[in-house]
RNA sequence: GGAGGGGUUCCCGAGCGGUCAAAGGGGGCAGACUGUAAAUCUGUUGGCUCAGCCUUCGAAGGUUCGAAUCCUUCCCCCUCCA
């Protein structure tokens, strides 16, 4: 009755125990953050053995079985020495989402903090879910197969700026602020619209319910020399066909039944790799494509992390950069914790 | 040696006497981003003391009120015939 009870009514991961503690007794969480090609991984790595911390992967494209390669994922070694989360957790063909990552994470950092009294160490790239699971979402239906291809079918008949009008009917709020060829938003706006008959815009209304006790640590990776990130990119896409990233996708194509506009083949360097599979270009082609995606990633990464507040930042290309990390870090854990 | 085609702004590529700092694409840079996010979309992209000026379309001359566009010579590239 009351809006209090609403909210907590609205609760998607409630813990009966972080609501007794104070909040000057919120655990830490690691945030590591950076682009692509920016050694998260051996950051990670390197907190992960220093403190015993255990680490959940912030990675779109990590979530996915098989796709190794042209994912960068930890070897194999790696991962059993340190334990990393939510890598390897669905399959090619499926898909995954903000609001899951959202409830995944947090129901390992409960165990990780409660259970087993270590630090959750967030590392990864995907800005979208460190948002989600720092400032929350609204509650909002999941994606809808059937209703998307229904969508798509619209589009391919009458074109995303007639689908944009359409919007615009039911929901102008969000026509406004949406571009008449955004396909994808147009899509999910139409989406909710169409599962809920409420507008995406009544829903963006209503408080987010942001449940995230614990005391974060932002660390940001920014590259100092954007050339030198460059090159570090291209050298490692060059080293991914070296080790076999055309292989790799062409036998998920043939394990699998997928389709390149599934979210998994849209990655980098595996929709670049599809399409020389396919023959739309040379193996030349495929090398530029791919590092120019990457350097692409990479700069909207880094134009999220411009955005984002109370992170700290160290040059990913300095030399003793695990050593910085690691002395922030103990630092920080020694203050005590405050929530802001 | 002969016959053609071509050299355009970071790249590809249109332009073919004025409305051209030069279409379009790529790349770069900047931004947006709430269940697809390694996705999707937007803006911008010669310089400057910026409603104006300066430098640019292989090079140097020339024609013209005016040239990336026409003429001459030169340099380089490609195709074909020898």
């Amino acid at each position: 009755m009351s809006s209090e009870e609403k909210k907590r009514g609205m609760k998607t991961a409630p813990s009966p125990l972080a609501s007794r503690l104070s909040p000057l007794a919120a655990p830490p969480a690691i945030l590591l953050m950076g682009p692509t090609a920016s050694g998260k991984t051996a950051v990670a790595a390197a907190l992960a053995e220093a403190l015993g911390c255990e680490i959940i992967s912030v990675d779109s494209a990590q979530i996915y079985k098989h796709m190794n390669i042209g994912t960068a994922k930890p070897e194999a070694e790696l991962l059993a020495r340190a334990p990393h989360h939510l890598i390897d957790i669905i399959e090619p063909h499926e898909r995954y989402s903000a609001g899951r990552f959202r409830d995944d994470a947090l129901v390992l950092m409960r165990e990780i903090t409660e259970e087993r009294g270590k630090i959750p160490l967030l590392a990864g790239g995907t800005m979208l879910y460190f948002q989600a699971l720092t400032e929350g979402l609204n509650e909002l239906p999941e994606a809808d197969t059937a209703i998307r291809m229904m969508i798509d079918t619209m589009a391919e008949e009458s074109g995303w700026p007639a689908l944009h009008e359409q919007l615009s009917r039911v929901d102008p709020q969000t026509a406004a602020r949406l571009q008449p060829n955004d396909a994808q938003r147009i899509q999910r706006a139409l989406e909710v619209y169409y599962l809920t008959n409420k507008p995406l815009s009544e829903f963006h209304k209503q408080p987010k319910y942001v449940y995230f006790p614990y005391t974060p640590i932002r660390i940001a990776l920014i590259p100092g020399d954007r050339a030198l990130l460059h090159e570090r990119i291209a050298q490692r896409f060059e080293i991914m066909l070296e080790l076999g990233l055309i292989g790799e996708v062409r036998k998920l194509r043939q394990q699998y039944a997928l389709d390149p506009a599934m979210p998994s083949m849209r990655c980098v360097g595996y929709r670049q790799a599809w399409q020389y599979l396919d023959g739309e270009f040379g193996l030349a082609a495929l090398r530029e494509k791919g590092v120019a995606a990457t350097r692409q990633l990479a700069k909207r990464q880094l134009t999220w992390l411009r955005s984002m507040r109370d992170v700290t930042e160290f040059d990913c290309l300095a030399q003793d950069l695990d050593d910085q990390v690691l002395e922030f870090v103990r630092r920080k854990l020694a203050q005590p914790a405050v929530v802001g």
